[in-house]
DNA sequence: AGAGTATAGTTAACCTTGTTAACAGTTAAT
DNA sequence: ATTAACTGTTAACAAGGTTAACTATACTCT
């Protein structure tokens, strides 16, 4: 099982170029297209939300929220603590949120054209225990 | 199967960190690792193969190139062509490459611990079979 | 043999997306 | 009431990719 990595690590580029041509006809990119996915999928957000969940400094999500409001994709909401910036989708968010979506699932049935179910499934399945692992050597 | 690339994805940033910090310990990454790991592998090689094979514009492999140069990594060996810099590990480079190839492979075994082989097994298979799909749809 | 074309590598300027450090404003705790 | 903690922002930076333009060398083909 030598060059598990490897082999994982061959497929990011090509896949995330490929997201990146797909979002940008909408002027997104996979960075920007996270934060939309997780406010659609986790409702009303903070900052620290969206951050503390993908792992990425705040500094980088205020970016991209920043992004996303000039594109009048996100919007602030009022909140009780007046430090929380608590963001959601705009209308034209939720439109974009499901184009979007549809194209990339369309993709992923072209990526995994072929490929028979069981290993799709077993490769499913390994990725958040994967990410378990990589977790939990965090805390030792 | 929807969400495949979530998944897939979400394991990326914790995992490329983890191994940049392994190698930062011989100030490498993953990056410089690439090309030391295709030297090594295919023998003595010209900017333009390591390019191609991993599909990364020559600027950026002249960078890692010359970085590994001045690291004495890596040394130029003459050729007929002199258009072409062929490189080749230094002694340096092998033993490099031979203690940090044993540190990935100590990865790789304590991330996939506790994870069922068949799993595994699958997984490894379905990588090269998506970027064969991947590759397949940019010639369409 | 010479003119034009193709290829290898380099340099410069730029973009994206991440990081740290320092700070302001707001809330919580003692 | 102070002090401590938390949220978001800004600024400066780093890694690692890109394109465009260039040089030097090799190839092609009448």
């Amino acid at each position: 099982m030598q060059g598990f990595f490897r082999h994982y690590l061959s497929v990011y580029r090509p896949l995330i170029t490929k997201l990146n041509v797909l979002l940008g006809e909408y002027d997104l990119s996979y960075s920007l297209w996270q934060v939309i996915f997780f406010v659609k999928n986790n409702g009303p957000s903070t900052l620290v939300d969206i951050s503390s969940h993908y792992n990425i400094e705040k500094p980088s999500i205020t970016r991209s929220v920043h992004r996303l409001e000039e594109m009048l994709l996100v919007k602030q909401i009022p909140g009780k603590d007046r430090r929380e910036k608590i963001i959601e989708l705009t209308d034209s968010g939720e439109e974009i949120y499901q184009t979007c979506r549809a194209k990339i699932t369309e993709l992923e049935h072209m990526i995994m054209k072929d490929i028979p179910e069981n290993m799709l499934e077993a490769a499913f399945q390994v990725f958040p225990l994967i990410r378990e692992n990589l977790n939990n050597k965090e805390g030792k």
